[in-house]
DNA sequence: TTGTATGCGTTATCAT
DNA sequence: ATGATAACGCATACAA
C-alpha cells in the first residue's frame, strides 16, 4: 500500500501530530523538525489520503459538475478547457457524478454530500427544469452557467448575450439591411430571452419596427434552424438578413437558404452565435458572436473557489463580454 | 450535516453494525429488521459517506482520467459520451485529476492512490512520452485508449485502424485511382503506424507498388495537412487521391488542393479518418473512416470495471470496428 | 440474529 | 515545541 502519515512519523522520529502540523503549515513547529519531516515526506513520496482528510472535516478538494447535456456538449466542452486551467491553479479535482438514473429516489445533492464535494458547477438547466431548492438549501457553493440563479451560496456566470446580439444587429444594419429576422432559441431559455431582448434593442436603436413575424423559435439545433428558416423564407416580405441564436441553427438556416435556391450572403446575410469550431469551416465562413468560453470556464472555477473560501461572500454574478467575429456570411442588403 | 449511519441506527432502534450489514447485503440479518432499516434509510435519505467507506478499504467507486490533451479534445469528448452511459450503468463517478504542474515532484499515480481511485483511463499518450512503469507497478486497473499497453493490470482499446484504412484504399482503388498518397500522422504514433500499415496492405492487395514519396508525415492537425498536401501536389507525378490520418488534416489538405486551383473530387479525391462533426459540413462533405467513439467509450469503462472486479483477469485488448462513410469528397480517377 | 469493539488515515484538542 | 488521543463515518471480526 501507499505510505501513510505514520510511516513518515516513524522515519523522521517524530509523532504523527507533528507531521500533520508540518503538512498543514502550522507555525508552532521547530524549523529544524519541519525540514526533517519534509525531507522524509519527499523521500517516502508521501501524499495524504484524501478520504481520511475529508473525513475529519477538512477539505475534499473536489468540485462536482451537474449537467443535463453530456460532457461532450460542444459548448460545454469548450468551457472545460478554461476550467482545467483554473483547476490546476487552485488544486481542485473535478468529479463527474454519473447519476444512476433520473428517478425520484436519486438526489444529486445527497450524492454530493456523500462525496464531500466542496462546490458544484451546473450547466444546461432552465428555471423550470427542476427544483434547485434542495441544492440551494444544502448550502453547497454553486455556480450556474447560463442561468441567472442568485440565492444563498449560489451565483451564476454567463456571456453578455444581450449586448452581443445588439452589436450583431448594429453590424447588419450598417450593411443597410432593414428586414432582419431573428432565429431564436427555445422560448423559455434564459440566454434565449436575453438574446431576443438584444435583438429588440438593436432594432430600436436603428429605428426599425419590431415585428413578431420576423422572430422564429427554434431550439439551438441545426434541424430547428433549417425548419424555422424555411418558414421565414415563405414570408411575403422575405428578410434579407437573419441573426441566429447559435452557430448550429445558423448552419441549418444556411442550408435552408441554399435549398431555396438563394445565396448567402448574396440574397440573405446570416449571423451565428457561439463561434464553435465549425463556424469557420462552413461555406461561406460564418460571421458570428463569439462567446469567450475559456474565460467563462476559468472564472467559473475561480468563483466557486472564492465562494468556498469565503462563507459570507454574496453570490457572484459574472457577465463575460462577447466579440463579433466577421467572416463571410454577411454582405450588403440586396438591391 | 447530512444524516449518518448512527442516525439511521437510532431511528430504527438497532446498532450501526446491523444497518451496515443491511446496506452491504449481508444475509445474516432478519428480514423484518432489514425492511425496518431500509425504511428509515429511505425516510432519512441516508447515503453512506464515501470518504468513510473508502477509508475502511471498501470501494471508492471512482475512476480517474489521465490525459495529455484537454478534456475538450474533440475525439476524446466524443468518447466521453460512451463513457457516461457505462458510468451510469456501473455506478462509478469519473474524476479528473488536475495535475498542479508537470514537474518531477508530481506523480499522477500517487494522486490516484491518495484519492483511492479504483481504475484509470489513459488517453493521448505515446510509448515514449513517459514512464508508465509507476502506473503499471501500482497495480491500479488501467485502460489505455489508442496505445497498445498490455502488462500487469493494464490493457487497451482502439479502433481497427489498419482494417479501416485498408478498406478506404480498396474503395479508392475501386474508383480507378492508382496514384494514391497517404497523409500520415506523427511518425511514432501508435495509431498512425497501424494506419500506415493498412495503407501498405491496401496497396499490395491492389498490386500498386508502395512509394515513400507518396507518404507525408503530419501531426493530425489541419495546418500540417495543408502543408504536407502542398508538398504532395508539387510531386512530378501528382497523386489523384489522398487518404488522411484524420479529418482535420483532410480539411487542411482540401484547402491546399483548392488553393492550388484544383478541385475535390474532380482532380483529387480525399478521404479522412474519425468522422468528427465537421466532416459532414465541409464542402464537399468528407468521405471518411468513422471511429465508433461511443462503443470505445462504453467498452473502456466496462473493461476497467471488469479489471477492477476480477483480480486475476488478463489485460484486455479490445479492437473496435470502423466504418467507411461515403460522402462527396471522392470521385473516379481523372482522365 | 444482533451488538460491541476495533481500525482505516488524518486533523485537532489538550497535555506536557 | 512536541506528543498522546479523541474524533470523523463506516465495515467487520468477534462476542453474545
Amino acid at each position: 500500500m501507499a505510505t501513510n502519515i505514520r510511516d513518515v512519523a516513524k522515519a523522521a522520529g517524530v509523532s504523527v501530530a507533528t507531521v500533520s502540523k508540518v503538512l498543514n503549515g502550522y507555525t508552532t513547529v521547530n524549523a529544524k523538525t519541519r525540514e526533517r519531516v519534509l525531507e522524509f515526506v519527499k523521500e517516502l513520496q508521501f501524499q495524504p489520503n484524501s478520504a481520511a482528510r475529508s473525513l475529519v472535516g477538512r477539505r475534499s478538494m473536489t468540485i462536482g459538475i451537474f449537467l443535463t447535456t453530456g460532457l461532450a456538449h460542444p459548448f460545454f466542452a469548450q468551457i472545460l478547457t478554461g476550467m482545467e486551467q483554473a483547476l490546476k491553479a487552485t488544486g481542485y479535482d473535478l468529479i463527474y457524478l454519473a447519476q444512476l438514473s433520473w428517478n425520484k429516489d436519486y438526489s444529486f445533492v445527497r450524492h454530493c454530500q456523500s462525496r464531500n464535494v466542496e462546490g458544484v458547477v451546473v450547466f444546461g438547466f432552465q428555471h423550470e427544469d427542476m427544483d434547485f431548492e434542495e441544492l440551494i438549501e444544502s448550502g453547497i457553493p454553486t455556480l450556474f452557467i447560463d442561468l441567472d440563479v442568485k440565492e444563498g451560496r449560489a451565483g451564476y456566470i454567463s456571456s453578455d448575450n444581450q449586448e452581443g446580439i445588439k452589436r450583431a444587429v448594429a453590424y447588419i444594419v450598417g450593411l443597410n439591411h432593414r428586414r432582419i429576422a431573428f432565429l431564436s432559441g427555445t422560448k423559455n431559455s434564459y440566454v434565449g430571452g436575453l438574446r431576443l431582448e438584444g435583438y429588440r434593442e438593436g432594432l430600436k436603436l436603428a429605428d426599425i419596427p419590431y415585428s413578431e413575424s420576423y422572430v422564429a423559435y427554434g431550439d439551438f439545433t441545426k434541424e430547428a434552424g433549417y425548419e424555422r428558416m424555411k418558414e421565414l423564407l415563405a414570408l411575403p416580405e422575405r428578410p434579407t438578413a437573419v441573426i441566429c441564436c447559435s452557430d448550429m441553427s445558423a448552419v441549418g438556416a444556411m442550408d435552408a437558404i441554399r435549398h431555396a435556391g438563394l445565396s448567402v450572403p448574396g440574397d440573405i446575410s446570416v449571423i451565428g452565435f457561439d463561434d464553435i469550431e465549425l463556424a469557420s469551416h462552413v461555406n461561406p465562413p460564418l460571421t458570428t458572436v463569439r462567446q469567450d468560453t475559456f474565460t467563462i470556464g476559468k472564472r467559473t472555477i475561480e468563483l466557486v473557489d472564492e465562494l468556498i473560501n469565503d462563507e459570507g461572500l454574496p453570490p457572484p454574478e459574472a457577465i463575460v463580454p462577447t466579440e463579433l467575429v466577421i467572416r463571410g456570411s454577411c454582405g450588403p442588403a440586396p438591391e
